[in-house]
DNA sequence: TATTGTTATACTCTATAACTATA
DNA sequence: TATAGTTATAGAGTATAACAATA
């Protein structure tokens, strides 16, 4: 049933996020972007392999959302989100908050709870149900 | 959120299978045969195309797992456990129970809770956390 | 030598469309 | 002509391994 409900949740951003002319895994990651992020932080947040953050910085980049800055380290390179990728990131949230079964189908009240389950699950603090921790 | 504790109950589901020899979605839809079961019914209970399961009901078969039988409509197949499906059964079930994320950190009323929740989520009636509706 | 990011590749899961057989 | 299942194919999402640059 999680991964049911999941599923269902995934699709529902996918639908959200697609008129944006976005794919869901790119509106995920720059819904993460709201300050500058080591490309090695990005892909534990989204706890995946960091070849796969290379890919999706690539075509942020390409639709010029974000750019990489170098850090001090310079093996470091931050991603960081340009005005147009922050503009973009909102709306995002925004579509996101108001089409996903999340919102239509659960009470502010039930959602807290499921944030609170959910965070047992992962056993890791978190706040916002769509984008993970800030 | 969700999706992330979704994606980690996978992660658990797989792991706690591949012991086994069986991919996630094959053990998936094995969870679900406890009954015969006509292919078109079993692509709704796993939300996914009918063209799906052919696939998966060919490897079951190949693994010998499952039978295909066909129904009075002889246009439909029911699908149905081997002895040796069963025995299998029984024993994922096991093993994604005591190694899943949700039984290792939750607590049986959170379980229950998280259930509800996601009862609401997904607009219909479920009693099982990792197999969907007998 | 250890770490960051990149490249090339390949794998898993799943859907679409066109088809066959039965009703 | 409508429905159940099949086939072939294609696509999304993601990982693995070998590599380059920097530390």
């Amino acid at each position: 049933m999680l991964i049911l409900a999941a599923e269902r949740a995934k699709a529902d951003v996918a639908e959200a996020v697609a008129p944006f002319g976005i794919a869901a895994p790119l509106a995920r990651a720059l819904l993460i972007l709201d300050s500058p992020t080591p490309m090695r932080e990005m892909a534990q947040q989204m706890a995946c392999d960091p070849s796969y953050i290379t890919g999706l910085a690539d075509q942020l980049e390409a639709d010029g959302l974000i750019t990489r800055v170098p850090g001090s380290d310079r093996r470091i390179k931050l991603l960081v989100a340009t005005e147009r990728g922050n503009a973009l990131r909102a709306d995002l949230a925004e579509a996101i908050a108001t089409k996903s079964v999340l919102e239509r189908n659960l009470s502010a009240e039930r959602r807290a709870d499921l944030a609170s389950i959910l965070t047992d699950i992962l056993g890791s603090t978190g706040e916002d149900l769509v984008a993970p921790q800030h």
